[in-house]
DNA sequence: TCGACACTTCGATAACCGTCGATATGTTAG
DNA sequence: CTAACATATCGACGGTTATCGAAGTGTCGA
């Protein structure tokens, strides 16, 4: 029989943070988790992630966020791209204008990992 | 009728972070989270919470830390200390040695408002 | 009282980060 | 093509942080 084997690629909300609690986390993992955390730890970028991830369509427009968190345009746009960059955002093109949604799968992936207790 | 109101004083673990998808953070919400965040967003401090969190006895002796996650000990103690500034461990006096063990709540409540989504 | 030990605090250093103004890139309308 | 606009990138500045060795503090046992 040919059986193939499935591989199960995990995703990239599940390979970014092992629970915290289960086990003592070793470098890599922390280095891991470490990183998405950073990217969280600040609060403007937080309230970035709340606006875009409360938003009524789903989705926000980068030329209405700097008013909303009162701060420059290159320095919200800085934010926004640690953010994409840690997997915490999507970012989509249209037109002159950029358009932010929500991940959620990388938000679930690390709080789940903080509240996991075995 | 003498009602007297009872006053419910809200939790240290409760009062330190809003939920990131309920409604838009105010500043001073986004500050308050960042802060709790701040302090897990470092490999070295996680790998301490998870040593600690993980141990057999629920508690850990602050001289077995140093070689565990490979850093000098006034290193570990720098982080040990931002740890229970940030309310994530509780340090306990005895002797000559400082016991550390974990206060579970403070995970808890930032890894709810995380994956918190109403 | 003294020495050994556990830990904290201090001072210094190098790296990193948030922020901004200026500039560059890219898109659309005319 | 050009002007207008949205966004990204650059370069700089000031503040913060992780790290270490050295020195200080507190506790215990002899």
């Amino acid at each position: 029989m040919n059986s193939v084997k499935t591989l199960r690629v995990p995703e990239e909300s599940e390979r970014c943070c092992a629970p915290l609690l289960r086990a003592a986390l070793d470098e890599e993992q922390a280095a891991d988790m470490a990183e998405v955390l950073k990217a969280l730890a600040d609060p403007v970028r937080l309230r970035l992630v709340s606006i875009i991830g409360t938003a009524e369509s789903g989705e926000v427009c980068a030329c209405d966020l700097p008013v909303l968190v009162d701060r420059t345009q290159p320095t919200v746009s800085h934010h926004l791209s640690l953010l994409v960059k840690a997997g915490v955002l999507e970012r989509e093109q249209r037109g002159k204008w950029a358009w932010f949604r929500l991940r959620p799968q990388r938000l679930a992936a690390v709080g789940e990992a903080l509240v996991d207790t075995g």
